[in-house]
DNA sequence: TCGCGACCTTACGGACTCAAACGATAACCC
DNA sequence: GGGTTATCGTTTGAGTCCGTAAGGTCGCGA
């Protein structure tokens, strides 16, 4: 866990690499910096707090999700869970089966899935949160609140750009063109 | 790909579940948001460029980095590029098998592998970098230069914070209870 | 020269991940 | 009503990533 190669000497031999060709820096930091900071933050939880309650990170998300918002289709949690539906089904049957979630059909619409708290889950996350937020704490500790706000509104900003405009970004980019399929995931069936 | 619940919903529901627990709220979007903004760009990202030139968002940070930087031995490949020794194992035998990569073992220290781009590889990065860069700018739309020189301060803050404090922290956490193994992993052979 | 420690690799085991395909259900339109 | 279309959640397929455990190789100090 040492520290990485600097910024500045980043910069240089990234110039020294595209002397000629225009790269616009500021955004190239900015981005980079994003991911790595995801990566540090998400592997901070997972070996600490979420580690001794035996969640991922993705499946406290889901906890989370369903624990400040209530009773709530399962399509709104993915969303806000940020997975993919078909995701949502293995995590969140594995919260089921350990007692955490509840997967109940709507009463009125055949087709939705209802996810809620069980008790025992209630508890486990009023237990956890608390403790993830210290962590919240810790990792920013660096930062002011203030910064912590204008952090989030910067990356809210980002968020919103790629959320959208971003679908229609990538066909342009294809321009006619029909995209290349995934690499991994399930083949079409041709009929 | 509609706009998530607002954040002045979450606060107050949030609000609610917890009245009385003190939680630090700045904290708590900041790092919300960062795990977001680096899921949304990523998933840009890879829809976009990458896909066109067959590469996961892994394995171009892994061309990048060896990219910038020139040859250089494995684990500091691993660490610039924020993964695992055993994941870039497999990343760069992907990568080599495809022959953008080339490994060879180090001329005095024969435990050491190096990685160095082949032309092929060179040639691509030269056409995908600037393909990716304009990307970054497209995320970043809504920021000015500064903003995003000031994004990148904030986040390497909390970098800084966890890589140089984090692995002391996650042992105070313990506070000498034995850490919780890993669900999964390869299970040890009894013999 | 013996052994420790650092290093890369292989092999799992488990959890996630997405997209396409699928089956059930609902909503709409004649 | 009856057929078509849209919308759900789930299944399936292919693949990624991590971390642990072993094993092999080598460097270096005692």
């Amino acid at each position: 866990m040492t520290v990485h190669r600097s910024i500045r000497e980043t910069e240089k031999a990234v110039q020294a690499k595209l002397g000629d060709t225009p790269i616009r820096h500021a955004q190239m930091v900015a981005v980079a910096n994003i991911y790595r900071a995801a990566a540090a933050v998400r592997q901070h939880f997972e070996n600490s707090v979420l580690r001794g309650a035996e969640l991922t990170w993705t499946s406290f998300v889901v906890l989370w999700v369903v624990w400040i918002w209530g009773e709530m289709e399962t399509r709104h949690v993915a969303e806000e869970a940020g997975i993919s539906k078909g995701t949502l089904t293995g995590v969140s049957r594995t919260l089921q089966s350990r007692g955490l979630l509840e997967r109940n059909s709507h009463p009125s619409d055949g087709r939705l899935v209802l996810l809620r708290l069980t008790d025992k889950g209630e508890q486990l996350m009023a237990e956890v949160f608390p403790a993830f937020n210290a962590e919240e704490v810790f990792v920013a500790e660096r930062l002011t609140d203030e910064e912590c706000g204008t952090l989030a509104d910067l990356l809210r900003k980002i968020v919103m750009q790629t959320e959208e405009n971003g679908e229609e970004r990538r066909v342009a980019l294809l321009d006619g063109a029909d995209p290349r399929p995934r690499r991994s995931g399930r083949r079409p069936s041709r009929s």
